[in-house]
DNA sequence: ATACGGACTTGATTCTACTACA
DNA sequence: TGTAGTAGAATCAAGTCCGTAT
C-alpha cells in the first residue's frame, strides 16, 4: 500500500501498493558506527556510509529468521573491541541479564515473525485475495503453520521483513562489517559536493524538457487508498466488524481497519474545496510589505546585547512592521470562526504591570472551574476572546523565579568501589561523577557502540585529574559494576520507599513546583514548561549520532541568559553565583536560556503548551492550515503545470511539493556532517529512491526508502504519475546514488515559492493541512451517528491513527505487548463461552416461558438482559482488542498533539455526543481549552 | 548566495504515578 | 495489599524556519 495523502488524490493511479509502514524501523538503523563521520569534512563520506548501511540492510533483511538469530548471537560476541574486554564480572553479569533479554527477545521474535508474516502476506495480497481473507475465519488463520507463513514470508521483499528488535539485533552485528566496508571505501570517498557541482552544470544542459504526452489530462480520479499493513488481527477485526457493523454502512467499501478510502469526489464535494483562492493582489502586497521591512527595524540579538540601555525603546515597534502582516492574516481568519466569539475590550495591559501579581485580569473572562477533589479553584485565562497584540511583542510584564537547577553531585559512598585493570582506583569527584553516568548506562545499547564508548572516554578523560588520565586510557578496562549495582539498589531502594516518605517527596516537589513552576506573564499565573535545568549527563543522540557519548556538562548560573521584564522582581541566582545575563527582551517567549556544550545549541525555558503564548501560536498554526485548505487546488494545479517546466529547478521543486502534498514528507534541511545523517523530502539523495515501471501491478511505482527525523525509516511504495516518473528518473541521470535527488532545490527556495503562493505558507504547513484535513475525512467516514460509545472512540481513535501513519509516527511495540494482547484474547474467549451458556440457559427458558406462569417469563427476561449484558461485555473487549493491536507500532499521540486541529475532535465530540475526556486527558484538554471552549459541533476545519 | 545561529515546534524515549487485578 | 501494566508526564534530541552575518 502507500501510505500517502488522502487528501491530495487527483494524481494517482487508483491502486495501492503494498508498501507498508509497519516495519518502519524506530531509530534502530544506527547500528553501524560512524565515529570517523565527523572527522571527515566531506559530505560524500556520509552519504556513501548511509548507502552502505542501505545496502547492508537490504540485504541483511533476506535473512531468514534463523540466520537472523545467528546474526545476533555474532553480535553479542562480536561486539566492538573496546568494550568486549570489560572485566569479566561484569561480562558474566550482562551475560545473564542479556540471556534473561534474549529469552524474552526469542519468544516475541517467533511471534514477530508469525505476525510480520502475516503482513507480509497480507500486505502483498492483490485485492482479490484479500477478499479471500475476508471470507476466512480467524480460526482458519489461527490454524495455518508458523513454517507456512514463514516461508511465504520469505519471498517477500525484504524490506518488509524487519521489525525494530530484528534490526537492532543485526545491526549490532552488522556494525563491524559496516565500519571494514566503510573503511574499505574511505579511501575512495569522493569529494562528491564538488562534483555534484559539476555534475549540476553538465545536467543543467541535459534539462530540456522532453516532450512528453501530456497525460495531466488523463488524471484518474478514483478513490485512493491508506492501506496500513494488515495483521491477522486486522482481518479478524476486519470480519467481525465488517460483519456488525458495514450494513449499517458504519465503514466504508474497505473496512479493513487499515486501509481507508478516500475519494476525490468527496474532496470536490467540500463545499471548501471550491472557494476561490485568496485575494492574490492582497497577499502580494503584505508579501511586499515584509519585505518593505526596514532592517534597522529588526531587533539583532547584538543589538539587544550592546544596548542594554535600549531596552526602554518601545520594542512593540520595531517589529510592528511584520507583525502587522501576521495580524491582518490572523483577523481575516478569525471572521470565519463560526463559534461566537465575543470580543472583549482590549486590556491595557503595558500600564503598571508591576503592580499585578496573579490576580486575573479584570478584562478578561476568567471562568472558575471545579477540579476533583481537593484541587482549589482554578481560574481560566480566555485569552483566545481577548483580541490580540497587534504590536508583535509576545508580553508586557513577565515575572519569574528562574530555572531550578539539577541537584550538586553526591559522592559514592566508600563501599562502591571503581576498578581499572582489576585494581581499585579512587577517583576524584568530578571523574567519579562522569563514570557514574557512564555506569548508569551500562545495561543500554549505547554502551556497546564504539562511538559512543570512544567519545566517552575522550571526555572522560578531559574531567580527570592529571594523574588519572594518565592510568585510565583503556575503557575496557575499567570496571563500573559496583558503581552500577550502587545505582540499581538506589532506585530500588526508591521504589520501595515507605508511604510517608512517598508522601513527603510528593509535598516536596509541589512545593518546588509551586515555587518554581510558574510565571506571571501580563497579570496571569501560568505554567512554565521546563523550569528544570538539564542535569549533566551523557549525550544520547538518535540514530548513528556522531556525537554520542559526549559528556554534557553541568549547567552553571554563569551559563544562563535570564528574561523578564524590567521592572518585575528580578530572579536571584543561587547563592554566590551570578547569571550571565539578564536581558528583557520581550519579542521572544522563553524566560531562561543557556548553551549546550555538546552541539552548542541553545535550550531555553518556555512556558507549558497551555499558555497563552503557545496556544495562540497553535491555534495560528491551524488556522494557517485552513487557509491552505482554501488554496489547495490551485496550488495542485500549479505544481502539476510545473512538472513540465522548462527549467529544471521548476521541475524540481514541483515534484518535491508533490511529495511534500501527497507522502506529507518533511521539508528536509541541510545537515551537518557533525549529526545523524537523516533526510527529509529537499535532501532526499538518489539511493533513497528507487524507480519501478511496474510492480505488483502498479504501474510507475517510486519506492521511498530512507531514515527521516529521529533516525526512523520511512519506507513507502507509491504509484505516482508518468510524468512525475518521467521526472524523477531525469533528476536521476548521471547521478550517483549519494547524489542530491533534488539538486537545484533547497527548502529556502522552496520555501520562499509557497510564500508567493500563499502568505505564511510554508513546507510544513502541508503536513498540519494533510493532517487535519484527514482526520476530519475520516471521521466523517468512520463515525456512525448509533453506533454505541466504544465503537466511536474505536472510530475516533481510527482517523487517528490513519494520520499518525500518514506521518510516519512510530514507536517501539510495548513491552508486553503480546502477553497483554494474549490474556485479552483469553478473557475474550472467556466471556464468548459465558455467552454461548447464556445462550442456551436462555433458550430452555424461553422454552419453559412459552408454557408458562409469569414466574418463568420473568426469568427468561432475565436471561434475556443477561445475555445482552455479556454480549455488550464481549463487543467491548473486542474492539478494545483491535484498538490495542492496531496501535501496537504506531503512536498516536504525536499527531494528536501536533498535527490535528483539536476544533475537529471537539466538534466531533460534540456533535456525537462523545465526553471530551475520552478523547483528550487532562494535559490534552488542557492545551486545546482554546479549542474546547470554542468549537461548536458544527465546526468544519 | 550562503553559512550560521536563534527561536520555536515536533518527536521518540524514559520516568513516574496510577489503576486494575490477583 | 502487592504487583504488573499502562497512561501520562517529563525529558531532551532533532527538526523547521527565519533573520542576520559574511
Amino acid at each position: 500500500m502507500s501510505v500517502e495523502n488522502p487528501a491530495c488524490d487527483n494524481d494517482c493511479d487508483t491502486g495501492k501498493v503494498n508498501g507498508n509502514k509497519s516495519e518502519h524501523v524506530n531509530g534502530i538503523h544506527n547500528g553501524y558506527n560512524s565515529s570517523e563521520k565527523h572527522k571527515s569534512s566531506h559530505k560524500s563520506s556520509s552519504k556513501d556510509k548511509h548507502r552502505d548501511k542501505e545496502r547492508d540492510h537490504k540485504s541483511s533483511s533476506k535473512h531468514s529468521s534463523s540466520s537472523r538469530d545467528k546474526d545476533k548471537d555474532k553480535s553479542s560476541s562480536s561486539k566492538n573491541h573496546s568494550s568486549s574486554h570489560k572485566s569479566s564480572s561484569k561480562d558474566k553479569e550482562r551475560d545473564r541479564e542479556h540471556k534473561d533479554r534474549d529469552k524474552h527477545k526469542e519468544k516475541d521474535r517467533s511471534e514477530k515473525d508469525k505476525e510480520r508474516s502475516d503482513k507480509d502476506k497480507d500486505r502483498h495480497r492483490s485485492d482479490k485475495d484479500k477478499h479471500k481473507d475476508k471470507e476466512r475465519s480467524d480460526k482458519e488463520k489461527h490454524r495455518s503453520s508458523d513454517g507456512e507463513k514463514k516461508s511465504s514470508s520469505s519471498k517477500d521483499k525484504e524490506h518488509k521483513s524487519k521489525d525494530r528488535d530484528h534490526d537492532k539485533d543485526r545491526h549490532r552485528s552488522d556494525k563491524d562489517k559496516r565500519r571494514s566496508e566503510k573503511d574499505r571505501h574511505s579511501s575512495s570517498k569522493d569529494k562528491h559536493s564538488s562534483s555534484r557541482h559539476k555534475e549540476k552544470s553538465s545536467s543543467e544542459k541535459q534539462e530540456k524538457v522532453k516532450s512528453e504526452p501530456d497525460d495531466s489530462s488523463s488524471i484518474k480520479q478514483e478513490p485512493m487508498e491508506v492501506d496500513q499493513f494488515k495483521s491477522d488481527q486486522e482481518v479478524k477485526r476486519h470480519e467481525k466488524v465488517k460483519n456488525e457493523i458495514e450494513d449499517d454502512g458504519y465503514i466504508g467499501v474497505n473496512t479493513t481497519a487499515s486501509s481507508y478510502d478516500f475519494s476525490m469526489s468527496q474532496f470536490k464535494d467540500d463545499p471548501l474545496a471550491e472557494l476561490p483562492l485568496e485575494d492574490d493582489s492582497a497577499s502580494g502586497e503584505e508579501a511586499r510589505e515584509e519585505e518593505d521591512k526596514p532592517l534597522s527595524r529588526r531587533i539583532t540579538p547584538k543589538k539587544r546585547a550592546a544596548s542594554e540601555s535600549e531596552e526602554d525603546t518601545p520594542l512593540l515597534q520595531r517589529k510592528k512592521t511584520k507583525k502587522k502582516v501576521k495580524k491582518d492574516v490572523f483577523d481575516e481568519e478569525e471572521e470565519e470562526e463560526e463559534a461566537p466569539r465575543k470580543k472583549k475590550k482590549k486590556p491595557e495591559k503595558n500600564k503598571a504591570m508591576k503592580s499585578i501579581k496573579t490576580e486575573p485580569h479584570e478584562n478578561t473572562s476568567p471562568t472558575k472551574r471545579k477540579k476533583k477533589g481537593e484541587e482549589e479553584e482554578q481560574e481560566v485565562w480566555k485569552w483566545w476572546e481577548e483580541s490580540k497584540k497587534e504590536d508583535g511583542t509576545k508580553w508586557h510584564y513577565l515575572e519569574h523565579k528562574g530555572p531550578l537547577f539539577a541537584p550538586p553531585y553526591e559522592l559514592l559512598p566508600e563501599n562502591v568501589k571503581f576498578r581499572y585493570d582489576g585494581k581499585i582506583m579512587k577517583l576524584s569527584q568530578d571523574t567519579e561523577e562522569v563514570a557514574g553516568f557512564y555506569a548508569r548506562m551500562l545495561d543500554h545499547d549505547y554502551t556497546t557502540k564504539s562511538t559512543f564508548n570512544s567519545n566517552f572516554l575522550t571526555d572522560w578523560r578531559k574531567v580527570m585529574t592529571h594523574d588519572e588520565a594518565k592510568v585510565i586510557k583503556d575503557l575496557a578496562k575499567c570496571d563500573f559494576k559496583e558503581m552500577q549495582q550502587y545505582f540499581l539498589s538506589v532506585s530500588e531502594k526508591n521504589k520501595n520507599r515507605s508511604k510517608e516518605e512517598k508522601a513527603a517527596l510528593k509535598a516536596k516537589n509541589e512545593e518546588i513546583q509551586k515555587e518554581y513552576g510558574f510565571c506571571t506573564i501580563d497579570g496571569h499565573k501560568e505554567k512554565i514548561g521546563n523550569f528544570r535545568i538539564e542535569p549533566p549527563g551523557l549525550f544520547r543522540g538518535r540514530g548513528e549520532h556522531p556525537k554520542m557519548g559526549m559528556l554534557k556538562k553541568r549547567v552553571m548560573p554563569e551559563d544562563v541568559l535570564i528574561n523578564c521584564s524590567k521592572d518585575s522582581k528580578i530572579p536571584k541566582p543561587p547563592p554566590g553565583h551570578k547569571w550571565r545575563e539578564v536581558r528583557h527582551d520581550n519579542t521572544v517567549t522563553w524566560l531562561a536560556s543557556w548553551t549546550e556544550n555538546v552541539q552548542g545549541q541553545a535550550k531555553y525555558v518556555m512556558l507549558n503548551p497551555s499558555s497563552k503564548l503557545k496556544g495562540e501560536k497553535d491555534w495560528q498554526k491551524y488556522e494557517t492550515a485552513r487557509k491552505l485548505h482554501k488554496c489547495i487546488d490551485k496550488i495542485r494545479d500549479t505544481y502539476r503545470a510545473d512538472w513540465k517546466a522548462k527549467e529544471m529547478r521548476i521541475r524540481q521543486r514541483a515534484v518535491a511539493l508533490y511529495f511534500i502534498d501527497r507522502l506529507a514528507l518533511r521539508a528536509g534541511n541541510e545537515k551537518d556532517d557533525d549529526q545523524a545523517d537523516t533526510v527529509g523530502c529537499c535532501s532526499l539523495r538518489v539511493e533513497h529512491i528507487e524507480l519501478h515501471k511496474e510492480k505488483d501491478g502498479k504501474e510507475y511505482v517510486v519506492v521511498f526508502d530512507f531514515l527521516g527525523k529521529d533516525s526512523i525509516r520511512y519506507y513507502n511504495e507509491v504509484p505516482v504519475e508518468k510524468r512525475v516518473f518521467k521526472n524523477l528518473e531525469h533528476f536521476m541521470e548521471n547521478k550517483k546514488d549519494s547524489d542530491d535527488l533534488f539538486d537545484r532545490l533547497t527548502t529556502q527556495t522552496l520555501n520562499e515559492h509557497l510564500k508567493e503562493l500563499m502568505p505564511g505558507l510554508t513546507a510544513k504547513v502541508f503536513r498540519t493541512y494533510n493532517a487535519s484535513i484527514t482526520l476530519q475525512r475520516q471521521l466523517d467516514e468512520l463515525t456512525d451517528p448509533d453506533a454505541t460509545l466504544p465503537e466511536k472512540i474505536l472510530a475516533y481513535n481510527r482517523a487517528n491513527r490513519a494520520v499518525a501513519i500518514l506521518c510516519n509516527h512510530q514507536r517501539a511495540v510495548p513491552k508486553g505487548h503480546s502477553k497483554s494482547m494474549e490474556a485479552l484474547k483469553e478473557k475474550i474467549q472467556v466471556k464468548r463461552d459465558q455467552i454461548d451458556e447464556a445462550e442456551s440457559d436462555l433458550h430452555d427458558a424461553a422454552k419453559a416461558a412459552k408454557r408458562g406462569s409469569v414466574k418463568e417469563k420473568l426469568a427468561c427476561d432475565k436471561k434475556k438482559k443477561a445475555l445482552e449484558r455479556l454480549k455488550e461485555q464481549l463487543m467491548k473487549l473486542e474492539l478494545q482488542e483491535t484498538d490495542r493491536d492496531e496501535n501496537k507500532t504506531i503512536a498516536l499521540g504525536t499527531s494528536k498533539l501536533n498535527y490535528l486541529d483539536p476544533r475537529i475532535s471537539v466538534s466531533w465530540c460534540k456533535k456525537h455526543g462523545v465526553p471530551i475526556e475520552k478523547i483528550y486527558n487532562k494535559t490534552q484538554r488542557d492545551k486545546f481549552r482554546w479549542a474546547i471552549d470554542m468549537a461548536g459541533p458544527d465546526y468544519v476545519f
